[in-house]
DNA sequence: CAAGAATCCTGAATGC
DNA sequence: TGCATTCAGGATTCTT
């Protein structure tokens, strides 16, 4: 599932294409992508004719600017669960489930495919992209200047949420996941199903010090690749090497070899090592 | 207001 | 072997 550093990783493989412009063509699958989405307004063939500029990325999201005689258009994309964002040839055959291809003059095209389509996207201009949600929800981007404890402990400090919970929320911090949110608390030696408001000071210090550390981690990494995620290359990432709770339930744990214990919460799972993860500070009797 | 549940979707994994 | 069932999960919307 990608989380930031594979949207960023996407982002960076874009950014050294350097498609060129304009748009020559948009084409559409009959399928619509998460129906349900109040923001999920397509609007694609605004596009053609427009000029590809700078790609940008907010949390998750990716948002390209597009010149045209009217302003500047904003091309919101969302890769959801399963979502890929690759760049292609036209004379290469398109993956199963590829939903969105818009062409370039250069002869290149960018091709969105999504199996589970729990992806979205949608082209406004890029004034109300910004203005409005999903966007304007977003909190913080944690590997921004300016982005500390107090971010966290704003939005947070007097919530009853387990902290898995609270690092899933964009409106908290924007780009974590699931995957990085158990990391970041391995890595703070926070239980995971710990209220928020019972952390003190320094827990969040590490916390806020952990997301920042192992999404670079798997910045550098290029990503994790669990099952669907590649660059905009097609190629995976190798952070999934690097991880130390998430998808090792009934493994041992890389620091201690106490076995990780897995967990759900909200429908969704999560990992922890027993041994530094505790709920309080109190140590077992043996 | 906050927290939990339901919703969307398909492929992989499991069950019989 | 093959068919049916279960499950996973990001963000939003609906309930409680």
């Amino acid at each position: 599932m990608p989380e930031l550093p594979e949207v960023e990783t996407v982002r960076r493989s874009f950014v050294r294409a350097r498609l060129q412009g304009p748009v020559t063509a948009v084409w559409r699958s009959a399928k619509a992508l998460r129906t349900g989405n109040a923001w999920n307004q397509e609007n694609l063939q605004a596009l053609e004719g427009a000029r590809p500029g700078k790609l940008q990325r907010r949390g998750k999201f990716l948002v390209w600017r597009f010149d045209t005689d009217a302003g500047t258009l904003g091309w919101l994309v969302h890769l959801g669960m399963s979502g890929r964002f690759v760049i292609a040839r036209p004379d290469t055959q398109r993956e199963p489930h590829t939903h969105v291809v818009v062409s370039f003059e250069d002869g290149r095209e960018a091709r969105f495919v999504d199996p589970r389509r729990f992806g979205g996207m949608r082209v406004a201009p890029i004034e109300q992209l910004f203005a409005e949600p999903p966007l304007s929800d977003l909190g913080p981007e944690p590997l921004a200047r300016g982005f500390d404890m107090a971010c966290l402990e704003r939005a947070a400090g007097k919530s009853k949420r387990a902290l898995r919970d609270v690092l899933l929320d964009q409106r908290v911090v924007a780009g974590v996941g699931n995957i990085y949110a158990n990391e970041a608390l391995f890595e703070a030696r926070l239980h995971p199903l710990l209220p928020a408001y019972r952390l003190s000071e320094s827990a969040w210090l590490r916390l806020a010090d952990a997301v920042v550390s192992v999404l670079t981690r798997g910045l550098s990494n290029g990503g994790t690749t669990l099952r669907d995620y590649r660059d905009g290359n097609g190629r995976a990432g190798r952070n999934q090497d690097a991880l130390n709770v998430y998808g090792r339930a009934g493994e041992s744990c890389h620091d201690c070899s106490a076995v990780i214990v897995g967990f759900t919460l909200g429908g969704r799972g999560g990992a922890f090592c027993p041994e530094h993860q505790r709920r309080s500070r109190a140590r077992r009797v043996p």
